[in-house]
DNA sequence: GTGGTCTAGACCACA
DNA sequence: GTGGTCTAGACCACT
């Protein structure tokens, strides 16, 4: 699991971890049951205090999207396949608003924003058809 | 000037202002001279402490990025920016580029992806428009 | 607000805030809009960590029954009534669980545990309605 | 022996089995030279690690209300309890106080109460039959 | 004044 | 070994 932390973003630590894991999990980076990197050893990593990783965890345990199976460790939840798709709606909707946002503010008219969009689209997307043909 | 604040980004609102301004100066949205929107009409637009804009608005002055004309208000600094279409259209990219990357690993078809910018460009649109009005 | 604390029984002290607060505010003891004693206010009449009492607010935030208003305090949040019936309902069971084990248990037949309810149920009706009369 | 285990309830699950073993015992329920079940067969019923309940059985040793008994297993210590019918109403009462109680303070009406009760009392009675047909 | 975040370090519960 | 809870105290963000 790499998951980057950047202390000078204003973004509190836990959320940054949150919003990584999470993005990994609805990805399908991280599957349902695997575990998760313990909070010890994440909090070395990073060179933060456990309670920070712990706190990011709890977080996410409330959410449904980790399970805590006690004295063993934290695992990734099973999540239903509607849940999981609102999810990936909203996350996707959270980042295309700020490009959006960009364009309007830009007076760039939706056309070419269209046409960039395309254009990333294939781009991405073929880089990942071939890495998943390695 | 359109400006959007996240009261649930866990981003201090003042350096969300900040950011965003920057990036308008930047990229010649905002030009030498222009004058600011005062803090008061701005924190009622964005239903935000006064505190909090004259904060981030202190904080671009010392960035050398604005200036304050005592008396009279706050003016776009005269300073080395990027200039031209070329300038938004990388800005631009750059946040397309996190909305698509974020897609792709969704596995959330283009076409989808093309409704909700659709969809979210309306939106944004209208409100410029309907504020330009005013 | 009255709040107790067990440091004996081995519930997080945290926890046991939630559960107390939350029971008020469906039993509208705590009504929409109203203000939370402050963190710190409350950690010092408890005799605990103020992270304590701040942690259990926070999770009651993440439950959307407190709302948090930067700088100002938290505040009871309007909840929708459905979603209140819900936890009502849910709250009552996991009580009423535990004494329907006890009787199992004791093999007490289910006519006098219904009895006994009827008996209990008058008494504290009545106190109610008693006491919305003065 | 009927034990019920809640993992989600922050308690931790040693203290819930000393507290309703210490209850069946006082309620006369577990009678003096009684064996208990052992360690690994309990562990078995409720899918919890048996040092889990090794740890329980141990610390109500300490207590004086079990006494083991080497090579064979542990049994119901000869101490002071709170016989009959009394007392078994006396503390089904006071679970079901709490309840009635709940349930006042929310306005759920006792008919209500009545149908969530009988609920309850079928699922826990039928699990009891089910396992002493074993 | 309000709440939020983080740390260092202690101790508990569980496997 | 795992995660959970709590403390004391520092500093930040916001009104």
């Amino acid at each position: 699991m790499l998951l980057q932390i950047d202390h000078h973003s204003g973004v509190p630590i836990y959320r940054q971890l949150i919003n990584q894991v999470r993005r990994q999990i609805m990805a399908g980076q991280l599957v349902e049951g695997e575990q998760l990197i313990s909070v010890r050893e994440l909090a070395d990593q990073l060179r933060v205090n456990p309670m920070t990783v712990s706190k990011a965890y709890a977080l996410l345990e409330v959410e449904r999207l980790l399970e805590r199976r006690r004295g063993i460790g934290l695992f990734v939840a099973g999540i239903e396949k509607e849940h999981g798709a609102r999810t990936k709606t909203r996350l996707l909707k959270e980042t295309l608003e700020k490009a959006v946002l960009t364009a309007v503010q830009f007076g760039i008219p939706q056309r070419k924003v269209g046409e960039m969009l395309a254009e990333l689209y294939t781009k991405y997307n073929s880089q990942t058809r071939s890495r998943s043909n390695e």
